[in-house]
DNA sequence: CCCTGCATTCAAAACATTTTGAACGCAGGG
DNA sequence: CCCTGCGTTCAAAATGTTTTGAATGCAGGG
């Protein structure tokens, strides 16, 4: 194949590797994404463990993260018994995947457990030395901040996952003037 | 100390070191910086590393850290020959500090080897053979998949880094327009 | 000019994650 | 009912990251 052709495909895995890093996964799953999103054709397990160079069975966990996070879907190519898969080439779609189940369920947690803090400390006023009770003062302005935080990221997180990509930017807007 | 306030402590030092992990910082870092923004009083290197149990040498190195990202700030005591650190409280302008150096830093990174792999495939095109110049239309789309991914990303990031916590929607709207 | 009290550095150790490949399981063909 | 080809699993090995603490540096006091 044209050395251009092979330049471009090793740079984009890399580019994949590293944003795979980034979201949180391995950089492995990054780079099978990559492989399947720049092949026309779906592409079997042992092509895909011949062309990135790893073993077997690291190809068969990773496949099935990625399509536990809906980033690769199995394909049926007739007259194959083996399994091939091929990416799912909507990137919009992958995003709103991994931010809607796993970004979204990070902040609800902060959320709640920032929230029952505050509970626990205005329920234990009372119990407090003076002292005490200026530090609590402290700790509530402080825990304030962090949920104004995570708020915010909230809403960010629900205009992108809660909407087509043309219609982003109007979510924001629109949960902002509300 | 009262228990509530204890335990009110340690879940938020979790939940900064979780939150420090997710931005690609250690987590000792983020429960450092935990450590002294819930302390009214500036804290010294022996201080934080005897409340966070860790070594000298790991206080030294995660401080220098954080205080290259802004997220804390060395503080004079009189009288005191030590070293003395507060958090740096305002959240936003830490989170500015983030993503204005590091983000930013990567997704125009991204987008310029994206632009540099266009341009290879473009010039290469008269020297590929038909199937090759298929795969290279093809690499092409996915390659603006892509491109606009990262640009999507530098607008969100130049909404939120270029502005107060009060004028990021109307950032992001404003560039959208245009 | 030495001593003391800190802060910093960095190589080695502890720890965590990822990768591998041999063993296993399973389906379909003969 | 065995054989083959493929996928999966998982313990062990490789690799990567973080933590430690001894050595070092440095400033100020005596």
């Amino acid at each position: 194949m044209h050395e251009t052709l092979v330049a471009v495909n090793d740079s984009t895995l890399s580019g994949l590797g590293r944003l795979a890093r980034f979201f949180g996964f391995s950089e492995v799953m990054g780079r099978l994404y990559g492989t399947l999103l720049m092949s026309p054709e779906p592409l079997s397990l042992d092509e895909l463990g011949d062309t990135l160079d790893i073993s077997k069975g690291s190809v068969s966990m990773n496949m099935r993260d990625l399509e536990r996070w809906g980033m690769a879907k199995e394909v049926w190519v007739r007259g194959e018994r083996r399994k091939f898969y091929k990416a799912e080439s909507d990137m919009w779609q992958v995003i709103r995947n991994v931010l809607g189940s796993r970004e979204q369920r990070e902040v609800q947690m902060a959320l709640h457990v920032l929230g029952e803090n505050i509970e626990k400390l205005q329920a234990a006023e009372c119990e407090l030395s003076p002292e005490e009770q200026q530090l609590a003062r402290y700790y509530l302005d402080r825990i304030a901040d962090l949920q104004a935080f995570f708020q915010f990221a909230q809403l960010a997180l629900h205009a992108v996952v809660g909407s087509d990509k043309a219609l982003d930017f109007d979510a924001i807007t629109r949960i902002e003037i509300e």
